[in-house]
RNA sequence: GCGCGCGUAGCUCAGUGGAUAGAGCGUUGGCCUCCGGAGCCAAAGGUCGCAGGUUCGAAUCCUGCCGCGCGUGCCA
């Protein structure tokens, strides 16, 4: 990995004021001050200490300052060390960290930022997981832009990664559909359809029936009005097949992939349920009550104990979900990551009792859960209900404001905040979307460079650092060292959504860079300076964009 | 009722102990002889739901209350 520029003067600061307080172990928040008269960097570090030292925060900040402005290693570093407030120290750099920064970040690339996970661990990261009954929709989309992304900075920062869809295709629902597709299989052929209660009404299942039909001949043109039990069995079987096809399809063209499917099916017909059922019977985490066989997640800090094996004989879907998390844990490595619906919440009491009963650390699954996307148009919320058919579809929202356009939105807020998307504003505004303002940014390094390579500029990593910088330059120096923390944080937290945030700042800094200052037809160094700075931050905009999943254009 | 999440600018949301709380959209006013105006600069806009507490310092941590969402099935 590459170091960090800031991590230098955190390092630096830290050893210093750890002699200087007396402390053995100081962390030191460094950042940029809330105001640009502050300087370039700022830290609290001496009010943090002032208790355990026992010392007046000013004098500790005094202290501190003498030490950083003689540090042998800082020299060309650190130009002004200033104390202000109650104990801030206000740092300026000097011109030669800039000129250092912007040829580090050019000469890294794309590799800027990449590998800085303090622990990096091996990741089971399951998302999208939904049941092959019908297409991806809206609200799925969230965890896969969400999911993917994740996956993407995890890997990114140095985990190892691997992506998971669990299938859901085993049970009442997959029944349901089953029929579904029977009934518009019996249509297609002339015969009189059975549309089981509450069955899928999309046309999407007439879809599935054509291709099934495609497959089977004639066969099964008798056996579909009423369906009898093995055809339903393989409509089943062979539609989720087809319906997950036609999901994977979508996922792939909203550059979504993952690198295992595990079907809930093989795992019933290889009787891991069953398997995983009585081995908390075994070891006396399950036990039989009023005919039904119930897990003991009380013992484990849920509110109440849930069955597993319902008193007809058919076993729950946590049946399922012990076997398929007993599997997973088995092959985990360090750590696996659920990302779930709102509406699953009050799994995660449960989830983490089977790890438990497994004899796993409950601590190693982390669960995160995505809220609600809510759709507005023409002002007012628009009602989605699967019944009626109005549930918006990743394909449609796809044709309706691009790739690009849709992750950017859906990953741009907190997953764990419900938010409204504005689809008069996603369409009619797509030209002044913000993805479209950090799209811009690159391609108007990629213009500047063009113009570059036009007039026969060759670059010079080693030129000296111009001896002034225009405030817009050092801000953009600032953000781009900024980016190899941001994106480890981002991992930390599971969160793309700084990413993008980071993006909109640094996109914000290269545009008034661009209209301040000229990089083409100035003086030797100071060309050199800013061709690097503009190399650096071509990289890391569509490093980061591509983290999103996100394409960066070189033209728009 | 209980559990979890959330109340921050007109709207959508950042900000998980640091200085005078930010961005986008919307509103108002400026800026194209230029490496692309999908841009820049400026202005207006806030009791950070309410009330206490913790401390040098709280939007952030704790307690209570109010409001919204989700969950609380031998449904998936």
């Amino acid at each position: 990995m590459t170091t960090a520029p800031l991590t230098i003067i955190q390092t630096a600061i830290a050893a210093e004021a750890a002699a200087v307080a007396g402390v053995a172990d100081v962390t030191v928040e460094l950042g940029p001050p809330a105001r640009p008269e502050h300087g370039d960097l700022a830290t609290p570090v001496a009010m943090t200490l002032a208790k355990a030292a026992k010392r007046n925060p000013r004098e500790i900040a005094e202290a501190l300052a003498e030490r950083l402005r003689t540090h042998p290693d800082l020299a060309d570093t650190i130009a002004e060390v200033e104390v202000a407030g109650p104990g801030f120290l206000n740092l300026r750099l000097a011109p030669a960290w800039f000129a250092g920064v912007a040829g580090m970040v050019a000469r890294s690339g794309a590799e800027f930022g990449r590998g800085g996970a303090e622990h990096p661990e091996r990741i089971l990261l399951e998302f999208v997981s939904t049941n092959p009954t019908g297409p991806i929709h809206i609200g799925h989309a969230r965890g896969a832009s969400y999911g993917d992304s994740v996956g993407r900075i995890l890997s990114f920062v140095g985990h190892a990664v691997t992506r998971e869809y669990y299938i859901n295709d085993y049970g009442r629902q997959m029944e349901l559909f089953a029929a579904s597709v029977a009934a518009r299989y019996a249509e297609l052929v002339g015969a009189e359809p059975h549309m089981p209660e509450g069955g899928y009404p999309g046309e999407y299942v007439a879809d599935i029936a054509e291709k099934l039909r495609a497959e089977l001949g004639d066969a099964y043109d008798g056996r579909v009005s009423p369906p009898d039990a093995e055809t339903l069995e393989l409509f089943a079987r062979r539609g989720g097949v087809l319906m997950l096809d036609v999901i994977r399809e979508t996922l792939g063209r909203f550059r979504v992939s993952f690198d295992a499917f595990f079907s809930e099916r093989s795992m019933h017909e290889a009787g891991l349920v069953t398997a995983g059922v009585q081995r908390l019977r075994d070891s006396g985490d399950a036990y039989e009550s009023e005919g039904a066989v119930w897990f003991r997640t009380s013992g484990y800090g849920d509110e109440k104990d849930r069955v597993l094996v319902r008193s007809d004989g058919d076993s729950t879907y946590l049946a399922a979900d012990v076997a398929y998390h007993l599997d997973k844990a088995a092959r985990m490595g360090d750590r696996m990551i659920d990302v779930l619906g709102a509406d699953h919440h009050g799994y995660i009491g449960r989830l983490k009792a089977v790890l438990a009963a497994g004899g796993f650390d409950p601590d190693r699954l982390e669960v995160l859960i995505m809220q609600l996307v809510s759709l507005t148009e023409s002002g007012e919320a628009k009602r989605m209900s699967k019944r009626a058919g109005t549930i918006v579809l990743l394909d449609d929202l796809i044709d309706d404001i691009g790739v690009d356009a849709a992750r950017f939105f859906l990953v741009e807020r907190s997953h764990d905040t419900a938010f409204d998307l504005d689809l008069d504003l996603a369409r009619e505004q797509s030209q002044e979307n913000p993805v479209y303002y950090v799209q811009y940014a690159h391609a108007r390094c990629c213009s500047i460079l063009a113009k570059a390579e036009g007039e026969g500029v060759v670059r010079d990593p080693s030129a000296p650092a111009p001896a002034d910088l225009d405030p817009s330059e050092r801000a953009l120096a600032l953000t781009l060292a900024a980016w190899p923390r941001v994106v480890a944080d981002a991992a930390d937290r599971r969160a793309p959504h700084r990413v993008v945030a980071y993006l909109k700042d640094l996109a914000r800094d290269l545009h008034a860079f661009y209209h301040r200052c000229r990089v083409v037809g100035e003086s030797p160094e100071v060309q050199a300076f800013r061709m690097e700075l503009t190399v650096g931050t071509r990289d890391v905009v569509r490093c980061g964009l591509d983290l999103i999943g996100v394409t960066a254009p070189d033209r728009m």
